[in-house]
RNA sequence: GUGGGUAUAGCUCAGUUGGUUAGAGCGCCAGAUUGUGGCUCUGGAGGCCGCGGGUUCGAAUCCCACUAUCCACCCCA
């Protein structure tokens, strides 16, 4: 029986790996531009954290986790997203103590035991930022602008902004209320689901996609309505910075993010382009789950990118130019002599730092050329015997077909010139 | 967890109403006079036809189950 690669996970490889490494040469830059620096936390964590973190009632931890016991009878779980493990580390390492605002990122594989289809995965990758210490708008701000200048950089389009609060403790508990009055009669003609979010999370019904469920909460009321005046202020300050920096958006009062954490501003970054699946980017801020976790109350936004589905839009839109790999130079030979003399010379290539390959597998002078050739070579030469006798050899350039007489002894220096 | 599509060479795919030894293109390797790539020509390697049952004289082909994969639902990045 042959072992292939478990369910929902694969391996990277040949092109898609320099896609990857595009990508992540990019974020690293933008996020020196925005001041952030990177964190890595563990793959695993104590189950608890995400069971306490991401919220008991949400799917990604009643059913998607991978969770095992390991031999010192610990409950660990392989992340399912990012930010429980930062806010964990933001406390353990008592950062709320240095310099404030505290802006990290991180790219993390996660982990979510779901069925795969376009854009989704069970290890999947994500590329997140979370901002602790900031409670006012230019916080969301800070992080949605930088999201909106990595999209501008990938030469991305067609991607819109959805924002939407769902306001703070007090307005959210007056809003479950609102909503449930709404749905009042209607209750028994929701679907099977939406009856139990009715008990459990009112929130989470104006997200179905159930037909008769979203003909009912058509015209519900929104969580903006139930905004009190410091929230209301708060997303309207948001909408004034966003159209300060001429960053486009939709109110939307549908959106309801499914981690528990959130607070206030929610948003997600859309893209018709990938499938079904068209959230490449979701985020928000989550005030309360600092204190949660046992540290100092502390305002944080945050928000992640998944990686794979970044690189679908990317794909969708062709906008990924692969970095070629190149060889300089191929050094063949012909016989013994001519054998050490080519092996050695790529090697001082190497030391120099141009790229240089001869040939390993035997072959003939013919087939040393075509595989100089398939690995688009810019130069090559075949050294033999009667060449180190006379202390020169022929250098072809492979485009133009030219050849010329080179010096073996100032070969390096050479190629040296020709690199500059 | 639910539903639908798919599974033949490294890749993309043909394969007749079930009928002898399973095919093409591309890719890979080699050769076309002695030491020079791309184009062309010739040859070669490479398949338990996803796995296991069943129907049949006979199965890549029909039926069943499994697994994987793709897509959608749910949920999310």
């Amino acid at each position: 029986m042959l072992i292939q690669a478990p369910r929902g996970t694969k391996d990277i490889l040949g092109d898609d790996i320099q896609r990857l490494n595009d990508v992540e040469n990019c974020i690293r830059n933008l996020c020196n531009d925005f001041g952030v620096s990177e964190i890595r936390t563990p793959v695993f964590e104590h189950t608890e954290l995400f069971q306490r973190g991401v919220g008991e009632t949400t799917d990604v931890v009643q059913k998607e986790m991978y969770t095992f016991v390991d031999k010192g009878e610990r409950s660990l779980t392989l992340k399912p997203e990012g930010t429980a493990g930062v806010a964990r580390a933001f406390i353990e390492h008592k950062l709320y103590a240095g310099v404030q605002p505290c802006k990290l990122f991180y790219i993390t594989p996660a982990f979510r035991y779901e069925r795969p289809q376009s854009g989704r995965y069970r290890q999947f990758h994500q590329f997140g930022v979370e901002v602790f210490g900031s409670a006012s708008a230019s916080c969301e701000v800070e992080v949605i602008s930088l999201v909106y200048e990595l999209f501008r950089r990938l030469n991305l389009k067609n991607i819109e902004l959805h924002i939407n609060s769902l306001g703070g403790n007090e307005c959210r508990k007056k809003y479950n209320e609102i909503l449930k009055n709404y749905i009042g009669d209607n209750l028994a003609s929701l679907c099977p689901t939406c009856q139990e979010r009715y008990e459990k999370n009112p929130l989470r019904v104006l997200d179905c996609k159930v037909n008769t469920c979203k003909e009912i909460i058509r015209n519900a009321p929104s969580t903006i309505e139930s905004l009190d005046v410091e929230c209301r202020e708060h997303f309207e300050m948001l909408k004034t910075s966003l159209h300060n920096l001429g960053i486009p958006f939709v109110v939307d009062d549908k959106i309801v993010r499914g981690l528990d954490y959130y607070t206030r501003t929610v948003f997600e970054f859309i893209s018709n382009d990938i499938g079904a699946l068209g959230t490449i980017c979701g985020g928000g801020r989550y005030d309360n789950l600092i204190e949660q976790y046992g540290g100092p109350k502390t305002p944080a936004v945050g928000f992640a990118i998944g990686i794979e589905r970044l690189l679908l839009a990317m794909e969708s839109q062709k906008v990924a130019n692969i970095a070629k790999k190149n060889t300089q130079v191929f050094a063949g030979f012909v016989g013994e002599g001519g054998f050490l003399k080519s092996q050695s010379l790529v090697f001082e290539l190497r030391k120099q730092g141009i790229s240089a390959e001869t040939d390993i597998l035997s072959r003939s002078v013919k087939s040393q050329l075509k595989y100089a050739d398939k690995m688009e070579a810019k130069f090559s030469f075949i050294i033999g015997d009667d060449d180190l006798e006379k202390g020169f050899v022929s250098v072809k350039n492979m485009e133009t077909g030219e050849q010329s007489q080179v010096e073996i002894a100032a070969l390096v220096n050479f190629f040296i010139q020709k690199e500059n």
